[in-house]
DNA sequence: TTATATTTGTTGCGTATTCAACAATTACAA
DNA sequence: TTGTAATTGTTGAATACGCAACAAATATAA
C-alpha cells in the first residue's frame, strides 16, 4: 500500500486551519480583556442574532450537545453576560437573556472575530473564497 | 450596523464542518471498534509515518502543545498502542515507539479516516476540492 | 384520564485543550 | 568552566466536548 499522506489529507488540513483561526480568535479576545472564549463566542453571536432563546435552541444553533451548553451558559451566567429566566409556558425550559454587559461586549468581539476571518483569508481571492466556502457547507451537509 | 451573519462566515462553517468530519471519523473508529479517538488518531498517524520521535516533534507534528501530547502518550501507552523508549543521547526526551498492536491498527484505522474523507467529499467535484484546499492552506500559513 | 413516550436541562465520566509553572537536562556564552 | 538560556516533559487549573443516565415536565396515545 502506498504510503498515505495523512497530514495532507482534507481532514487534517480543515483540522488544523480551524484551530489556527480558533486560536487567533481567542487571542484578540484576550488582548482586548473580553471575558469571552472562542466556544463562548459562538453561544454569543446565536443569542446577539436571537435573543431569549431556550439551551435546546442554542445547542442545535452552535452544533453541539445540551450538556456542553449547560455548561457554557453556567459560565457565561457566572460572568454576568447571560442570564437564565424561567420559560413562561414550559417549566421545563429556561430563556437565556443577554443582561446589558452581554449585549455591550458585542460590537468589540465581533471585530475580533472579523479581524481573525480577515487575517485567515489575506491572499485568498472572493471566487476561491466562494469555492471553498460551498466545499465546506456541501461538507456539512453530507454528513449532517 | 447591518446584522452580521456569524453563522455563515468562514470560521464558523470552518469550524462546523471540522466537527461534523471529526464525528464522522469518530463513529467510524468506534464502529470497528478501534480504541482510539480522532485525537489519538492524529498522533498515531504521525508515528506511522515517523515511527519513534520526541513528544516534542510529535506536538509539532499534530499541532498542539507538549502538555496535550504528554496526556495522549499516557493513554495511547495505557492502552498498549505505543512505548516510551528513553532517548539515547538526551536524557530529557523519550523516544514514542509503536507496539505491534499500534502497528496492527493501522490498516482499519487508515481506513475510517479514507471513509470520513470520502463521506464528506461526495458531490465535490476534483477542482473545487483542489480550490478548497489551497485556501484553507493559505489559512493556516497566514495564522502561523 | 391515564399510561407511555418525548423533551429539557443537569450531572458524571473520560478525554481534549491551552496556559502557566516547574524540574531535569542540555546548549551556549562569557 | 561556569553561569545563564533554552529545551523537554510533567503537572495543575480552567474550559470544552460527547456520551449516557437521570429527574422533571410536557406531549401523546389508548
Amino acid at each position: 500500500m502506498a504510503i498515505y499522506e495523512y497530514d495532507k489529507s482534507y481532514g487534517r488540513t480543515l483540522g488544523i486551519a480551524y484551530t489556527q483561526v480558533y486560536r487567533r480568535l481567542a487571542k484578540y479576545l484576550k488582548e482586548r480583556d473580553i471575558p469571552v472564549t472562542p466556544d463562548q463566542f459562538r453561544v454569543l453571536t446565536h443569542l446577539w442574532q436571537n435573543d431569549s432563546c431556550s439551551q435546546q435552541h442554542l445547542a442545535e444553533g452552535t452544533n453541539r450537545d445540551r450538556a456542553n451548553v449547560t455548561r457554557i451558559i453556567d459560565i457565561l451566567e457566572r460572568e454576568g453576560i447571560v442570564e437564565r429566566q424561567p420559560h413562561e409556558s414550559d417549566r421545563r425550559a429556561f430563556r437565556i437573556v443577554l443582561t446589558e454587559k452581554g449585549k455591550a461586549i458585542e460590537a468589540e468581539a465581533a471585530e475580533c472575530g472579523r479581524q481573525a476571518i480577515q487575517d485567515s483569508l489575506e491572499g485568498v481571492t472572493p471566487e476561491e473564497l466562494e469555492v471553498c466556502m460551498r466545499v465546506l457547507r456541501k461538507t456539512i451537509q453530507n454528513l449532517t
